[in-house]
DNA sequence: TCACTTGGTAAACACCGTTTAGTTTACACC
DNA sequence: GGTGTAAACTAAACGGTGTTTACCAAGTGA
């Protein structure tokens, strides 16, 4: 049933891509036929959009165990290394849930997800607003910067935009790449030196 | 000929976004029929590399007018800021340039070609670059950061990140979006502010 | 028993990128 | 001038896609 669906069409979307997997592939490998899948689901990105939902609970508790650190800029630090190796190691999942511009149309989401959605445990999101949250309650930011989601949302694009450059155009002839370890501790640590009240906290670090 | 399909193509590609144009609705739109496009080119991807070959001068050209400050540190936030400005203005345009990961196979850059990328008129990536050297001659980085390339490419990360969230989940309801001038600030200023010897030297930019 | 829902199939529809075969055109060469 | 050849184009087809339609079989409640 939509399990069996959804476990299928999961390892196939990570293994080959969103494209190059089509719903008669999805249903021959676990014995049914194409129009089957459109009693489960209204469509092929409907299918997609039920496999992000669950996944970026699973991210999250990567998360939590990959950053448990007292210090809440040393854990944005690390949070943000880590979170850029999560990306490069599943390319495709990363590319499925934050490359694919398809979440616009789903449905908006309901309560129980607005709860999951401000829960550090289940959504990475709030994992990293948490974090930001606590460095400026301790006032380890500037004083101009006093907005959570703000300063959250600017460290997600920052390690979002190396991973994305290095999935799309890492191995791109044109470009004389610096490594990828090198790119990210210099994103992670240049923004995050550039948000902090005294920059010697990150010492150490990079 | 060769050029009236690249206009079709361009403008059909930019409207509608690269997978929704077919061959067909391209050759048919200047009176051809699709497999006509094949003496011309060897496939779909060919035609969207030409148009990202040249429109990757155009981008270039924008950002030379955008930005003729002296102070380079300046001269970089500028850019940054007006690179967010042009992919959130060419949203498509933007996805083909530097979100399809189809770079990869198209034929290595001739010498001509990196004569181009090493002329900060012609390639944005060296104006970036161009301006991140001067800036290190001046000694206006921390002393930890000495390559040019790495800085960069670390700066274009950042906006990029910025840009392509943006364009992909900019309109997503599970997100409480900051304001794009907001986020496009905070990341320049942070990054920028994080790579300096003296921070008071973005004193008058955020 | 009979209506009705559920979950599936086979066949078809309208496309897609691409290939093949054949046709027209133009131009170089003996 | 006749002829061979290469280029540019078309019509038809191939295998594939997401999706719809029509139909069928099993289970369920009245």
């Amino acid at each position: 049933m939509k399990e069996r669906i959804l476990g299928a069409a999961r390892e196939m979307f990570l293994r080959d891509g969103f494209e190059a997997v089509s719903l008669r592939k999805i249903a021959e490998s676990i014995g049914y036929t194409a129009p089957a899948l459109y009693t489960h689901f209204s469509d092929k990105e409907e299918i997609l959009a039920e496999l992000c939902r669950r996944d970026f609970g699973a991210l999250a508790v990567q998360f939590n165990k990959l950053a448990r650190v007292a210090d809440p800029v040393e854990r944005i630090f690390r949070s943000g290394l880590g979170y850029i190796r999560f990306a490069i190691e599943h390319p495709n999942h990363y590319r499925l849930m934050f490359m694919t511009p398809n979440l616009g149309k789903i449905a908006p989401p309901t309560e129980a997800d607005i709860e999951a959605m401000n829960d550090p445990d289940q959504d990475a999101y709030a994992f990293l607003r948490h974090a930001v949250r606590e460095a400026l309650e301790c006032g380890r930011f500037r004083p101009e910067y006093k907005d959570a989601d703000l300063l959250a949302q600017t460290l997600w694009a920052g390690v979002h935009g190396v991973a994305s450059l290095q999935i799309t155009h890492g191995d791109c002839p044109w470009c004389d790449w610096r490594s990828l370890d090198k790119r990210s501790k210099a994103m992670c640590g240049s923004m995050l030196r550039g948000l902090l009240r005294n920059p010697d906290d990150l010492e150490g670090l990079a």
